[in-house]
Parts: C-alpha cells; structure tokens; sequence
DNA sequence: GCCAACGTTGGC
DNA sequence: GCCAACGTTGGC
C-alpha cells in the first residue's frame, strides 16, 4: 500500500499504532481492499513522491472494510457528492503498525531482484496505491530489509 | 457505446 | 517540471 510520507509516513503510523486508510479514490483500489483483504494480513508500506521511493516496513489489516467517513465530509478533497450512507462509494481500513524496516529498500533496488520481476507494484504503468504481493515477495522483500 | 479531451499518478 | 500511462467525463 502506497501513502506520500509527507502526508503520512511508516513513522506516522508507528507513533498512532493504528490508522484508517482513507482515501482511495479508484475502484480497482477500492476492489481489492474490499475483496481481497482479511484482518491480520500483513502489508508493505510503500512510501511513493519521495526521495527515494521505496518500501519502510509492514503493517497488518486491523479491521474489516467500512465506509470511507472522508466521502461524506463537505470540504473535504476526499468528499464525494454521489455517494450516501445507504450506499457508500469508497472503503476504508485501519491498519497497525508492525515494524519499520532496519534497510529502507528503494525501488531502485527493487527493480533489481530477479525474485520480484513478476511483483505488480513493478510492472510498467501500475499506479495503483493498493496492489497484491505474493508470499514469496513478501518474504523476499522482509529479507531485503533486514527484519 | 465510442472516443477526444481532460485529470491524475508518480517516477525521473 | 516533464511526461507516460493510465482513469474519468461527457458530447454525440
């Protein structure tokens, strides 16, 4: 999962221990937090606009999905005028903090490994903020970072 | 339903 | 700031 640290980083997130993910704007994105998620998966936390991009640590699923509140709040960039209580548009998950990686691993380094060549987050025009990691990348990249 | 125009993401 | 690679919008 993707996030700007200037707007929230891993060290955000190890200070507040649990955090909403709100935000997510596209469907795809929205499908696979919602259907593809379950609480205590862990996750990559994948600081993107930043120099360098790269991975910081994981963190797990700590909730099920509910309704993004941000899609109701007038005002906010999140706020979405065709979405209602009764029918809800964007979804939300907290999610816990876990560890913050010992090497921070930047993309660079990523686009290296022959193991994660297959890893969507790295195939050419994927711009999602959520995308699936296989047990083995994960492992691979845990490796990589040293915890 | 098509597609041009526009908007967004995010690495560089 | 540039631009590739999308996604979205809206006229037709």
């Amino acid at each position: 999962m993707k996030s700007e640290p200037d707007e929230f980083s891993i060290q955000d997130l190890k200070r507040k221990n649990v955090e909403p993910w709100t935000g997510i704007r596209n469907y795809q994105a929205r499908n696979f937090l919602r259907d593809e998620m379950s609480v205590g998966d862990e996750v990559l936390f994948y600081h993107s606009s930043t120099k360098p991009p790269g991975i910081a640590g994981t963190m797990t699923i700590a909730s099920a999905p509910y309704p993004d509140p941000l899609q109701f709040k007038k005002g906010s960039k999140y706020f979405d005028e065709s979405a209602s209580k009764e029918s809800p548009r964007w979804i939300s998950v907290d999610v816990q903090f876990q560890a913050i990686f010992a090497t921070y691993i930047p993309l660079e380094m990523l686009k290296k490994e022959k193991a994660l060549e297959g890893m969507k987050i790295l195939q050419k025009g994927t711009r999602l903020s959520v995308t699936p990691v296989t047990a083995s990348e994960f492992k691979h990249i845990v490796k990589m970072g040293g915890k």
